[in-house]
RNA sequence: CGGGGUAUAGUGUAAUGGUAGCACGAGUCUUUUGGGAAGAUUUAGUCUCGGUUCAAAUCCGAGUACCCCGACCA
């Protein structure tokens, strides 16, 4: 994409009502826009980092077997009495439509997906099964804060397993934990993102989550180096110690929850009456699991722990674009006409490239560029020409090194 | 939902109760082009409602919005 076409503009000044890093960072750049406390609006860069995060976690859910659907934000007032929630759910946002029918806009979908199920779970042949989504989910935040780490409305993944037997979930369970950790690793979070047990909710002794060091996180847990485990500190009474090699001297940090593993056993299953016909000819009620991962709270995570005092910091897997082209000097020069072949070039090849063709001066640019994030920059200059006729490149990883100058060849050569 | 704070051009900020100013941005023109260039010129503002006062951005009241701390929650 040409960056004169993009209507967004990077500012210089952060907005003076946002303290969150990422929500700082983001606005800045223009890669979102704030339309309400916890609720922002998704700029073409913004929206390009919640699709490359889509698309890669959908790539891993499809891997488990589960199949993806997309379910409504409007749900029926009814399904959510059905499991008590209607009254119980303090941040459930309720409203009221024309013919006095009340509804929910849905916080999260077991109140969906259950009875939707009934209609095609009736063997034991039918299942193990497994759908997911991702969905814009509403909760009426009685505090949103922290840009998009806690919004009133957020795009989230949500999977749901269905069962016949809990250690059939377990199985489950656990290959959607691999799955989350292939996820975290790719991202390059691996490191600062511990699997963490927590409060399970009425069945399970404890659920799983994955948790982010960062300090602008709002958990607590514990964790075990050797291990790499953490504990919540909510169950951190009952367990003292890492649960897995009884180290008693784990390290209390701040994190943000990234993911949750929950094991719902018959919960919502009773509450619709979702059962299966067994092999003996006896009505079981479903074991259900279900799987949140925080696509936009995700994309926030990543800014806090990824960013510099220069600007955003993206990992290619996750980058609006790959390549951030930046041709100095006058737009009709010989550097500009350069740019623009390379440019050609590079979209032919299938990599996806941010031209910076306006018309600045080249500090504004190359800063723009830091601030932007995009995980290799490119500078063709009428400096990078004057090598002896070959077109070269100023080739800058934006995470940190040397810039080195490169021809194209080289340049896809080290891109892959 | 309790407590605290803030509200001035698009953005960031000034202004003892007495002429709303500056910078950035944006527009036009000229000169520039490897680290947020220079000049000329134009543009645009006191959150809402009420009160005090000769006079309110400034003081008072209410409302609204946003931010922070806490409780609650992905």
């Amino acid at each position: 994409m040409r960056q004169s076409k993009l209507f967004t503009r990077a500012r210089r000044d952060a907005p003076a009502d946002e303290v969150a890093k990422n929500a700082k960072l983001l606005i800045r750049a223009g890669y979102i826009h704030k339309e309400l406390a916890g609720v922002y609006s998704y700029l073409p860069l913004g929206r390009r980092v919640l699709e490359k995060l889509t698309n890669l976690v959908r790539h891993f859910m499809l891997e488990l077997g589960a199949a993806e659907i997309a379910m409504p934000v409007l749900q029926p007032k009814a399904n959510w009495q059905a499991t008590g929630r209607w009254d119980k759910m303090t941040d459930l946002y309720k409203l009221v439509d024309g013919s006095e029918r009340e509804l929910a806009l849905g916080p999260t979908h077991e109140e969906i997906v259950t009875p939707l199920m009934k209609d095609f779970i009736t063997s034991y042949q039918d299942l193990p099964t497994a759908v997911f989504q991702f969905q814009t989910k509403f909760r009426m935040e009685a505090r949103a804060k922290s840009g998009l780490l806690r919004g009133r409305e957020f795009l989230m993944k949500d999977l749901y397993s269905f069962h016949r037997t809990s250690e059939e979930l377990k199985s489950f369970y656990d290959q959607v934990i691999g799955a989350y950790q292939k996820i975290f690793e790719q991202l390059g979070l691996g490191p600062t993102t511990y699997l963490t047990l927590a409060a399970g909710g009425t069945f399970a002794e404890y659920s799983h989550e994955f948790q982010t060091i960062t300090p602008a996180g709002e958990d607590l847990i514990h964790v075990c180096d050797t291990c790499h485990l953490a504990v919540n500190d909510e169950i951190k009474a009952k367990h003292p110690n890492c649960p897995k090699c009884g180290n008693k001297e784990l390290k209390s940090v701040t994190s943000i929850e990234v993911a949750n593993v929950f094991d719902l056993s018959t919960k919502f299953s009773q509450a619709f009456n979702l059962t299966y016909r067994s092999e003996t000819g006896k009505d079981e009620l479903v074991i259900m699991g279900c799987y949140g991962l925080g696509i936009s709270r995700l994309m926030g995570a990543l800014v806090e722990i990824m960013a510099d005092d220069k600007g955003l910091v993206w990992s290619r897997a996750v980058a609006p674009f790959t390549i951030h082209l930046v041709s100095l000097g006058a737009t009709d020069g010989a550097a500009a006409k350069a740019a623009e072949g390379l440019y050609n070039n590079l979209i032919k090849l299938g990599y996806e490239v941010l031209w910076d063709d306006r018309a600045a001066s080249a500090g504004e640019k190359l800063n723009e560029a830091e601030l932007l994030g995009l995980p290799y920059r490119v500078v063709v200059s009428d400096r990078t020409l004057s090598h002896g006729g070959e077109l070269k490149v100023e080739l800058t990883e934006r995470r940190g090194g040397e810039s080195r100058l490169v021809t194209e060849k080289e340049l896809c050569a080290f891109l892959g």
